[in-house]
DNA sequence: TAGATTGTTAATCGATTAACAATC
DNA sequence: TAGATTGTTAATCGATTAACAATC
């Protein structure tokens, strides 16, 4: 049972590598449709992605689009699927913990960009923080968190507080339903079985960085996992 | 030939990965230290960490250290063993490029923590912000890259610049010396061999958590890369 | 010593790559 | 059609885990 063309299994779960090369396929087919380019080749789309063509076929597959062995993919469909597979029903609402420097850079950089996600609440512990609003996203005291990400139905949390409160800002979160959050703090994150965390660690990346700088030979580049 | 117990080998290349766990583990270590604690068992270590004990043994053997199976790793001269791993012999300098509200976020962030680290310069297009200090990092205009990046032998270098101009900016540092690149605008960059790029893609990472918020059950939380 | 832990190899697991029939 | 590309399986690769003799 080889060869056949067709598939239409929706596919069941997909690891986290291969959501983070869809959200990347669908950066660079934007930019693409923005230059006018209606068909795209796998061996295309993985040079500007960094990748493998193999993985594209893969990654493709897996949120069920089928191109043309002529023509390659058609750009505005594969971009239709790909938000089938990575944006929720009617836009996810996410709240944002921590409202320093690095919390307001973040609010920053992800209020300004098109996207089905919409940043809902911000929480800080600072009273001269509570209330103002930025980015016309509002700051409430973290005595609100649990009544506003319920009222709000919030599933997904940034949290940019320093390490030390790290955990317990996580528990909270959790408690009050949250099951993804993505981690700025330099802490470890215990949560319990199915709640997603992701860690951005920029000292880890740094060291890193340092690190291979010295090197004669560099790995190739890693992909952001 | 197995079991013997002494191992000498300095090793050669070590993963990406690996060092990122070194990273971590120094982390960890320098509060088990400020807690007063003087020896850890791997599976001590891995709890704190995050990861299975196993991959401590592993990794501690890559960095030339051995414990002892009575007492574990001895904190202080692990410790020392990671830093000749990961720093650099007299402090490795460092490069910023993009003054926007992300880079004084990193900025902030990156400057605030002991470090062998050093970040030597800041460059920006705006004239406003040139010449300026931040963080007592002194900020020049991009026409000054080449020669300050030469002048002070900097090997690493911060991209926060937005993703239009990351490329360039890129091919700038490289040409002038650059080895190492920790890359946060939403673009891949084009490196030649030998050069080290490690992203901090922050939209696909929020991306993945939402994706996974949504997921009844939620994979195993990935390991920052 | 007895026993828990280490260093180190072998087995397992998952992801990537290679290969190729089916296709337009 | 001829030929390049796709969907999909098999082979490969690397990293993680399991296992165990050596050790203090």
């Amino acid at each position: 049972m080889r060869g056949r063309m067709r598939q239409v299994e929706p596919m069941g779960l997909i690891s986290p590598k291969v959501i983070g090369r869809l959200s990347l396929y669908r950066r660079v087919l934007h930019e693409l449709v923005a230059g006018g380019q209606s068909h795209v080749f796998s061996h295309e789309l993985a040079r500007l992605a960094g990748v493998t063509a193999a993985q594209v076929r893969r990654d493709v597959m897996a949120v069920g689009y089928s191109g043309s062995p002529v023509r390659g993919y058609e750009i505005a469909s594969l971009i239709e699927s790909i938000a089938a597979m990575l944006d929720a029903g009617q836009g996810d609402s996410v709240a944002l913990v921590g409202l320093g420097n690095l919390g307001r850079a973040v609010l920053d950089y992800l209020g300004g960009r098109r996207s089905k996600m919409r940043l809902a609440a911000a929480f800080d512990v600072d009273p001269a923080k509570v209330n103002r609003v930025v980015h016309s996203v509002r700051c409430y005291p973290m005595e609100e968190l649990a009544s506003v990400v319920e009222s709000q139905a919030i599933a997904s949390a940034v949290v940019t507080v320093p390490a030390s409160a790290a955990q317990e800002v996580s528990d909270r979160l959790v408690s009050a339903g949250v099951r993804g959050i993505l981690n700025f703090a330099p802490a470890r994150l215990r949560v319990p079985e199915g709640v997603f965390v992701e860690d951005v660690d920029m000292a880890m990346a740094l060291e890193k960085v340092a690190y291979f700088s010295r090197q004669v030979t560099s790995p190739e580049r890693a992909m952001r996992t």
